[in-house]
DNA sequence: TAATCAAATGCAACTTAGTTGTGACTTAGA
DNA sequence: TCTAAGTCACAACTAAGTTGCATTTGATTA
């Protein structure tokens, strides 16, 4: 286990298992969001669901994680880092992460998602 | 019905059925996204679940009707217009459609939701 | 207007991502 | 090592949306 990963446990004042542990190994080695059949299966570690969703939520809680939904009815989580856009192609189902400047919006954003073609697929 | 919705039915070649109508009626109506639920409170007509989603499924078809999914698991729908941002507020789940300037993203970007705080629930 | 037939509908059964209850098992700390 | 609080696996559940099929509807033609 990454002594970043340590770190986050004790700042949070999580308890340590093995199972959260390689949720989170999981998704720091990703460079895009995943969504939980991804990670099991990326995952060290088997578990049951109900426990992959419940450390979710506990992460989610902690600020630790951070879930979207795109557009298949799926949640998509990644480690929570400077509010970023994702970008979905309705054609491959790539999901990237980019910086967009928004301008001036009311309110405050937490999380950005475009959905359309992306570069590749388009004609 | 409203000759809008009939020149709707006759541009995209739609068969006309009281359910159709009564969808788009509600939708033509609305200054926001609506889902199931929500149209249905607020149709004419009632119709089966099936029905109403597989119409909709007709107008996506068509270009007519514009879904996206907030993350609440459900699909919100409305007449498609030119490309704009939802920003749907996570505590009182109020969804605005807003112009937003992204900037330049590469691809091409048919939908834009955005999560986080309204200015009406923000501290 | 009546007959025709492809397309639309209602109903019930299904799918599936995610949730919940519960008793057994870990973990951190005394 | 002992203990209590927290976590786990398993199975049953939830709910938005989908699918198969027999019946009905509505645009077209006679
Ligand atoms: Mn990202
Ligand atoms: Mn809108
Ligand atoms: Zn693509
Ligand atoms: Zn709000």
């Amino acid at each position: 286990m990454s002594e970043q990963i340590k770190t986050l446990f004790e700042e949070h004042d999580i308890k340590f298992t093995t199972a959260r542990s390689s949720i989170l190994e999981v998704l720091k080695e990703a460079h895009h969001p995943l969504n939980y059949e991804q990670i099991k299966e990326k995952m060290s570690v088997v578990m049951d669901k109900a426990t992959f969703y419940r450390n979710i939520a506990k992460f989610e809680e902690s600020g630790i994680v951070h879930k979207f939904e795109a557009d298949d009815r799926k949640w998509y989580f990644e480690l929570s880092s400077t509010t970023h856009a994702h970008f979905i192609c309705e054609h491959c189902h790539q999901i990237t992460c980019i910086d967009v400047d928004l301008g001036k919006v009311e309110g405050e954003v937490k999380s950005i998602v475009l959905k359309g073609t992306c570069k590749e697929c388009h004609v």
